[in-house]
DNA sequence: ACCTGTGGCTGATCAC
DNA sequence: GTGATCAGCCAC
């Protein structure tokens, strides 16, 4: 392994690594496709820039209990191995074609009963033909590639229906597409325009087609691109019978329903196929961006790009509404608002994307299936493919079914309230660090390959981390900087991976035993602060904030209490000092504020800054706990008081006023429920339903609630937001400043201050405000 | 068709 | 009113 060296091109020559990047020495592969008689077509990046096409048989193989399983099916098998060691699935026949094995598919139905879809089949069939050639051939995507050499198109769409997401509307008649922008990455700032003003739409779409045969990108990217552009474009393409042949090998692209897990969420989307290409949504990329770092107030372009600081100055935002006008009227500023939303999208994919670039040379998936693939998923392929290459037998889950629960991480508060002088410790990767400490594998991974595994993302990363320190040029330093973070969200999913009960190895009492330990660290490490006179306020799984003993109030001081903790740890288990605290509100468990020395002020928790709360509410929450850290609660009431007012009257802007939810379901699924007693109802499926726009699983509604007491029933008296009329604001005011009264109640207490808030010299008790 | 885990807080709804 | 339950969001 040559860990220590670079490439020619001063990347890490980590892909040697077989373990991790797979056995194949097959560079710069930008696609892999199966085609219908059984040919895996490797593209890759050719020595001349330009991508080539390599073919090879495509043998499909299916792995099996018991040999016998596929006696007496019409095709026999070209090859059967007996794998080694005594695991569930002990033989792997090979067939000459895709088409023979699906004979032997339907022979193991009839015979077993079981789909091949089914856990509990005596058989394990790869289904996805591209994920089982990677897997079986050890080659992966992109390796020896930079990120730069991608040939990306971004393309976006304008049309006149009056819903900017609803592609629906693509089924009128009087619908049509008004501009279809396109980026090349090869010409960075340039967008090519196909309009409404010069051509038929049908011409436009032969022109976007023209555009994907000319630039010939390996990716076609987009906001929104699967649930809207891509959706409204073949929706106009059948209408005016044009083939849309945006395929490597000159096929149509292909629609398929699909749906994409994201941490609790369940996005519905309309996955779309182009052989020998990869289609990549922002928006998408956003939603798990979220998970990790929950910053996002909004998934739409707008606000991304504002988030990402990526928005051009000169930015020219158009109303939906009236985009046609603008069409119309001022077509300069329509193209130009056309092109930043290309600009926008093009770079907020170039820093969300990376990451997925990365893991696709490390996983035996398609670029496009290394995105909507969940962590464990990919790691299991890994385990898999290893086990294979060796030709070793492979376990089938043992917790298939009966889903056993496990105690999970220890959480306490000690002191709630505004506390002064506080600092915060926590376990350098808890989890992965136990793994490796006390050697918990899963008992069913006989091959000994997890933990080394484990043990090799850890060095890789330490030294991405330092190669990226090290790094002379804001590209190598942006690589470095995605190789450890892909890193990251590997070693930290091995755990998820023990934990979860659908793969072959994952193990629920290996990590109950991670967990186990690591609650017993956290109490340790607790108990030793107490010995050291500190006193904890608030621990989480992994890390603890404390105050010191009298006197301590510098970073050296709290060092010195970290080093009594790691002194007494077990080595292996190492605690970092990660920085102190002016003040603190600890508020309840998992929820509370931080502010530093520099006068910062950041929330965690959901009863503090969830995206459930109203605007107005987060933004009071925010000014009370402010307030509070800087000794400063007297200011609390008039800010109170403002907010009042603007309620009551009416003022406070319908933005600050609404919700946003997600529809976790769709709404028919919703309504099934609901019919069925087995969900109650609530505004925004309501909502969803009444507007006759179609509604997918992962949609966000923002809404109102209406009428004028301050007790109604969400669900009836609600409005969607884009239902506001300005000019006649219907929110329910008294609703809104009973939320208001509550949320300042809750601080009230733990802030000293008067805890019925006079604003208008009424006399109110217990906050009642009515 | 898709899936890493547990723990905790809050608001909406409904049965009592 | 109160408690139970669910859904949604968030911390780690």
């Amino acid at each position: 392994m040559r860990t220590e060296t670079t490439d020619h091109k001063g990347k890490l020559a980590l892909e040697d690594n077989e373990l991790l990047f797979g056995g194949s020495d097959f560079k710069k592969i930008v696609s892999v496709e199966i085609t219908e008689d059984s040919k895996a077509v490797v593209y890759y990046l050719g020595e001349d820039s330009k991508t080539a096409a390599r073919e090879f048989d495509f043998e499909p193989v299916i792995l099996l209990c018991e040999e016998s399983l596929v006696y007496g099916a019409k095709t026999k098998p070209i090859e059967i191995k007996r794998l080694e060691g005594d695991n569930f699935f002990k033989y792997m026949a090979r067939y000459a074609s895709s088409k023979a094995l699906d004979e032997a598919l339907k022979h193991l139905f009839e015979i077993t009963g079981y789909k091949p879809s089914s856990d509990d089949a005596p058989y394990l069939h790869i289904s996805d033909p591209v994920h089982q050639y990677m897997l079986t051939s050890g080659n992966t995507c992109f390796k020896s590639m930079r990120f730069s050499d991608l040939r990306r198109l971004t393309i976006d769409i304008e049309t006149d229906c009056a819903d900017e997401f609803d592609f629906s509307n693509a089924k009128r008649e009087s619908d049509r597409i008004l501009l279809i922008g396109a980026h090349f990455s090869g010409a960075p700032g340039k967008v090519e325009f196909a309009s409404a003003k010069d051509m038929s739409e049908k011409e436009m779409l032969e022109w976007l087609s023209g555009i994907v045969k000319k630039y010939d990108p390996d990716t076609i990217e987009g906001h929104n691109i699967f649930k809207f552009d891509l959706a409204y474009i073949a929706e106009r393409a059948k209408r005016h019978k044009v083939k849309l042949k945006w395929g490597r090998d000159g096929s149509d692209i292909k629609f398929r329903k699909s749906r994409v897990q994201v941490a609790e969420r369940t996005l519905d989307y309309t996955r779309c196929d182009i052989f020998g290409r990869t289609v990549v949504d922002t928006w998408i990329l956003a939603q798990y961006y979220d998970v990790q770092t929950r910053a996002l107030e909004s998934f739409n372009l707008k606000h991304l790009a504002r988030h990402f600081g990526v928005a051009p100055a000169d930015r020219v935002y158009i109303d939906h509404s009236k985009i046609k006008t603008s069409f119309a009227d001022d077509y300069d500023a329509f193209l130009k608002y056309n092109k930043d939303d290309i600009i926008e999208t093009a770079a907020i994919s170039e820093i969300l994307s990376y990451g997925y670039f990365v893991q696709s040379t490390i996983f035996p998936y398609s670029y496009q299936n290394c995105i909507v693939r969940g962590n464990a998923t990919k790691i299991n392929s890994l385990f898999i493919r290893e086990y294979l290459r060796r030709g070793y037998s492979v376990p089938k889950n043992a917790n298939r079914g009966a889903r056993m629960d496990f105690e999970g991480g220890y959480t306490d508060i000690f002191i709630e309230g505004i506390v002064k002088n506080v600092g915060h410790c926590d376990v350098r990767s808890l989890y992965p660090s136990i793994m490796l400490t006390y050697k918990i594998a899963p008992a069913t991974e006989t091959k000994d390959i997890f933990l080394p595994m484990l043990t090799t993302l850890r060095d890789y990363r330490v030294e991405a981390k330092n190669m990226m320190k090290k790094s002379k040029n804001g590209h190598d330093q942006k690589y470095y900087g995605a190789l450890q973070s892909a890193f990251k969200v590997l070693i930290n999913s091995f755990y998820g991976y023990l934990g979860s009960s659908i793969h072959n190895f994952s193990d629920i009492s290996a990590a109950a035993e991670v967990t186990r330990i690591g609650r017993e660290t956290i109490i340790k490490m607790v108990n030793i602060l107490k010995t050291e006179k500190c006193r904890p306020v608030e621990i989480d799984t992994d890390g603890v904030y404390f105050i010191p003993p009298d006197g301590v109030s510098d970073d050296e001081g709290f060092e010195k209490i970290v080093a009594k903790i790691n002194a007494s740890l077990d080595p292996g288990i190492e605690v970092e000092y990660d920085g102190r605290f002016k003040a603190m509100l600890s508020f309840k468990m998992k929820n509370y504020a931080l502010l530093d020395y520099d006068g910062k002020l950041s929330i965690k928790g959901s009863a503090l800054k969830s995206r459930g709360l109203e605007k107005y509410l987060r933004s009071i929450t925010y000014d009370m706990i402010l307030f509070m850290l800087n000794d400063e609660s007297h200011k609390i009431k008039k800010a109170f008081d403002n907010y009042y007012h603007l309620i009551e009257t009416r003022k406070m802007p319908i933005d600050d006023i609404c919700k946003t939810e997600t529809l976790t379901e769709s709404p028919k699924a919703y309504k099934l429920k609901v019919d069925e007693k087995k969900r109650n109802p609530s505004a925004q499926y309501e909502l969803a339903l009444r507007s006759g726009r179609e509604f997918q699983a992962g949609d966000q509604v923002s809404f109102y609630i209406t009428g004028d007491n301050k007790r109604v029933t969400a669900y009836t008296n609600c409005k969607l937001k884009e239902q506001f009329d300005e000019k006649n604001p219907d929110y329910n005011a008294a609703y809104y400043l009973d939320k208001l009264n509550s949320q300042y109640q809750k601080f009230a207490e733990v802030a000293e201050v008067p805890s019925a808030p006079a604003s208008k010299g009424e006399d109110r008790n217990q906050g009642e405000l009515f």
